[in-house]
RNA sequence: CGCGGGGUGGAGCAGCCCGGUAGCUCGCCAGGCUCAUAACCUGGAGGUCGCAGGUUCAAAUCCUGCCCCCGCAACCA
């Protein structure tokens, strides 16, 4: 049995949560729970980066503490990946001082005594309108295109990370422990290790920051976003601390971390090298999804294009299915996608309803009113093609191509459902009518398997409808997809049906 | 020469790595079926696969050059 770790970058809750988090905590929480019907060991956290400036402008703005506004935004998100049905073990905060701010120290204390933080001064560009250091490319004719104000030059202590010496072994790493997914991603970081890399800056002056961790040992600074927010991933773990949690899942566990493109580089680079110099190995898989676009176009408030999440389950009556159908299916893992309502609501009708839903119920509902004992024949076409569908599923995911796996699975519904006006059962009478009923039984039973880790609920929904026994654990964390079930017949307490529903119901007509 | 992604029937996409009759969803047309959620199935119309060269028996796929679009990072500036 493997052991997995898999995180999500921790979100930013200076404001409600969008699509594209979304779309990071289904692909996910997909890979999650395949690893776990599959028989892993799986620990997988998500969690919130609560500390900075931007947190601290915004509740400044709302005349409030940062902590207040953190408690009022982190439920936002709690409550959403909830209603998703990501199946998170921890959700990890970084104002958790408990668990959080122990390892962070610690490590932070690790990098001190290996000699790679430096304290020196640095001059910026600051904006006082901004309230924050602005660079040269921010600027429209030398001000700030916000303020209409020139910065000024300002000096200021920071404590630096020394990444600047370890371009040589980054690529080493790259090259060979640390894979990043996909592989073009992996490509674009060593193009940037050419370049060779500066010292990042790994704190504020407490004046300008205040709301984040203090650094050790020195009142006076305040750690930035890098030590803080990236160590989540060992805190969440208990790692450098006694605490009640399993720190071996970082040592021995294969360690996934599931991020946006956007913040690749301080995975690939900086945390690495924080590891390097605190001892601990690093990672093993760094997988970067793209970003979503809202109806073609870049998601932007100004074009009032912004999907919130909350609508999309309300359009569907809070069922998270079809939206995680709909990431799985249209949004290739590392390429950006597109969020089209009229797309969604399509995806809804053809393959979920029309094929999916359809097809069930069609079975369903002559197994029933025949009262079928049931009894999988024991067809070598069919042992095989079954044997060979889970065979390229499970390479799909290997792959991480969940979108070719949840395809496979959808070309196969259409082929069941030409093939039953083929065999058409309501022509044929006794037992060659059961057995054809039979069969599809058997390969619905095979289908809502492999649709577990897509839609957990509508999965198991047609299970139930089944009358499998095994549907009513089958959204427990500790099931497991055995190598009998995925045999052609492989259950054989297997009876009858249960009883017929609409598992997709159709949508509402809009009012226009 | 900053980097990356892309240009395939009306719309949205897959195929390209590993060349070999151009595929899917939606839409349109015509039939069929009647078990089923006005669902399902079959057939059809519609494509110079951005452009130009090259390699090859054969190129959407490999090579070279060019043109065009979109991002540069998430609601916050």
């Amino acid at each position: 049995m493997s052991r997995q770790y898999v995180t999500t970058a921790i979100d930013y809750p200076n404001a409600a949560p969008h699509m594209g988090h979304v779309l990071e905590k289904v692909l996910a929480d997909v890979i999650v729970r395949y690893f776990r019907v599959r028989g892993d060991d799986v620990r997988f956290q998500i969690g919130t980066d609560e500390h900075g400036i931007k947190i601290q402008q915004q509740a400044e703005k709302e005349k409030v503490t940062p902590s207040v506004l953190v408690e009022r935004n982190v439920p936002l998100f709690q409550d959403l990946y909830a209603k998703l049905g990501i199946s998170a073990d921890i959700f990890m905060r970084t104002s958790d001082k408990q668990m959080h701010w122990e390892t962070v120290q610690k490590l932070w204390e690790k990098l001190q005594k290996a000699g790679v933080l430096e304290k020196r001064t640095y001059t910026g560009l600051y904006c006082s309108g901004c309230e924050r250091f602005v660079t040269k490319k921010d600027l429209v004719e030398g001000k700030c295109p916000d303020h209409g104000v020139a910065p000024q030059e300002v000096k200021e202590e920071n404590w630096f990370f020394v990444l600047s010496k370890e371009t040589e072994w980054l690529k080493g790493l790259l090259k060979k422990e640390y894979t990043i997914i996909p592989s073009f991603r992996e490509n674009e970081t060593l193009a940037l290790l050419t370049q060779g890399l500066e010292d990042v800056s790994f704190s504020r002056p407490k004046s300008s920051l205040s709301w984040g961790i203090p650094v050790p040992g020195d009142t006076e600074q305040t750690m930035y976003v890098w030590c803080d927010a990236l160590t989540n991933y060992l805190s969440g773990l208990g790692y450098f601390t006694d605490h009640d949690a399993d720190a071996t899942y970082w040592d021995d566990a294969t360690v996934t971390h599931v991020i946006g493109k956007d913040i690749a580089r301080f995975h690939a680079l900086i945390w690495p090298a924080m590891l390097k110099h605190a001892g601990v190995r690093a990672p093993d898989q760094l997988l970067i999804h793209g970003f979503l676009t809202s109806e073609g176009q870049k998601m932007s408030k100004t074009l009032g294009n912004v999907v919130k999440p909350d609508d999309v389950l309300a359009h569907f009556g809070g069922n998270p299915d079809p939206l995680r159908f709909y990431l799985s299916s249209e949004v290739p893992v590392g390429n950006d996608g597109d969020f089209s309502w009229k797309r969604i609501d399509e995806l809804y009708d053809s393959k979920l309803r029309n094929q999916l839903g359809n097809m069930l119920n069609r079975v369903l509902v002559m197994m029933k009113k025949d009262d079928v004992k049931i009894s999988i024949n024991d067809t070598a076409a069919f042992r095989d093609q079954i044997i060979e569908e889970w065979k390229q599923y499970d390479a799909a995911f290997a792959g991480f191509e969940l979108q070719k796996a949840i395809q496979q699975v959808t070309v196969w519904i259409d082929r069941m459902n030409a093939g039953f006006n083929t065999s058409a059962p309501w022509k044929l009478a006794g037992a060659a009518r059961a057995n054809v009923l039979c069969e599809f039984s058997e390969m619905l039973r095979h289908v809502s398997l492999m649709l577990l880790p897509f839609i957990p609920t509508s999965a198991q929904a047609m299970s139930v409808q089944l009358g499998l026994s095994y549907a009513g654990k089958m959204l427990d964390k500790n099931f497991v997809i055995t190598n009998e079930m995925k045999q052609w017949g492989g259950v054989k307490d297997w009876k009858t049906v249960g009883e017929p529903s609409i598992l997709f119901p159709p949508l509402p007509k809009p009012l226009s």
